[in-house]
DNA sequence: CGACACTTTGACGCACTTCAAAGGGGGTGG
DNA sequence: CCACCCCCTTTGAAGTGCGTCAAAGTGTCG
């Protein structure tokens, strides 16, 4: 579960920066502060749809994805939050997307209305709070541009995407299942995984495990995601 | 370039309302206030794609898309903005897509930088800030819930979509061509053309001239928005 | 009236879905 | 430790919805 691939030499990190002091004004600190320590294991439910907002959530390890159930029963992922994302804000009273754990999840979770109450004194932590919806609304306006390509397009894309935020070299661990990666992409399970062994005999990638997929060739990728 | 092919009679506009006292504490008020009045003609560009992002923007009259080219030519259409609603507000500092006028649009134009430290001394100018950026936020994660569906959902979704926006009876008059509505949701125009004489043929919809739509049956299509 | 831009309609091809069955791979019990 | 089972993934074959290419129709402005 804690398999860390990567080793670090200096105790700086790879950034060669030390943590900050868990600062006062800032968003994050507050959620360390303030919030509690909370685990849910392996596709248990962190909030359901239309339930009313009063917590949010910050990963600490483990990846979660929102999701959101169609009448027709289809289902379609909003994102993945991974180590360190927000996830669970809302602008509205109400989750617009249900909450579940991929793997065994660890976060931090704290109530809203008390970082309400600290934003309308800090307008600091209300700028960050603005921010977080801010990153928020981005990642969704990509997650648009993916979906109205085709399907090499979107797997392509999802790959870079996911091996930019999780880094660890050119080889990456999904957390998350052939079926959630169709329904985040708008896709079928057949045709995302027809598509990766196309990806892998044009040589663009390597699947050592179905969960396991190595970069092979970051720029054929990006080509494909025009 | 400048072709003018509309023309308001009356002072009021189109709503025949006389704008409300201009209220501080608002983000509404403070645009009145300190805003400034600007028009562009049909087809004018108002900002480009990562261009500085320095003004927000009021729909005063008219319709706005914002759009945004990817490199093989496509185009997706972000969201259309109608009279009352606010666009070019972007947390990072470049705006991520175009904003363009689709028929002579009046808007109220005021400094990023203006805003912002007014948000800083007044915690309601803040959380409104905040939410305009959350509503943005629940518009493209529906946009996205448009986008994995079959083109007749999606026709009739954005129909629905439109006549709630523009609530004019059951009659809507659409002010973008069917370019603009197929980039919007990710089909063809001839795919988009063919949906709306089908639905015309199924009695949901009547087609009195091309960009005027009556809304014959709701119910049948609220059920192909599944 | 004629030119031009936009929309509609038609015929055909292809990318993705659907339906079906055959691999793995990992965990548990014998 | 092997065997079996279950779940997930991959592969195959056939169907179809939407895209592409082409041309005709419609409305608007000079």
């Amino acid at each position: 579960m804690l398999a860390h691939t990567t080793n670090l030499n200096s105790p700086l990190g790879r950034n060669g920066r030390i943590a900050p002091p868990v600062a006062t004004h800032t968003l994050a600190g507050s959620l360390e502060m303030m919030g509690a320590a909370m685990s849910y294991a392996r596709n248990a439910e962190i909030y359901g749809e239309n339930e009313p907002a009063d917590y949010l959530y910050k990963v600490v390890s483990g990846t979660v994805r929102t999701s959101k159930i169609l009448n027709d029963g289809r289902r379609q992922i909003g994102e993945f939050y991974l180590p360190g994302d927000i996830f669970g804000l809302e602008v509205g009273s109400e989750h617009a997307f249900s909450a579940e754990a991929i793997t065994d999840v660890k976060v931090i979770v704290i109530k809203r209305r008390a970082v309400e109450a600290l934003a309308a004194r800090d307008n600091e932590i209300a700028r960050q709070l603005w921010a977080t919806t801010g990153r928020e609304l981005q990642r969704v306006q990509d997650h648009i541009l993916l979906l109205i390509k085709t399907a090499q397009e979107r797997v392509a894309g999802f790959l870079l995407e996911m091996a930019d935020r999780i880094k660890t070299s050119n080889e990456v661990e999904l957390p998350m299942s052939r079926q959630d990666i169709a329904d985040y992409l708008g896709l079928t399970i057949e045709t995302v995984s027809r598509t990766l062994t196309s990806l892998e005999n044009a040589a663009a990638i390597a699947l050592p495990s179905s969960r396991r997929i190595v970069l092979r060739n970051r720029t054929a990728l990006r080509q494909l995601n025009a």
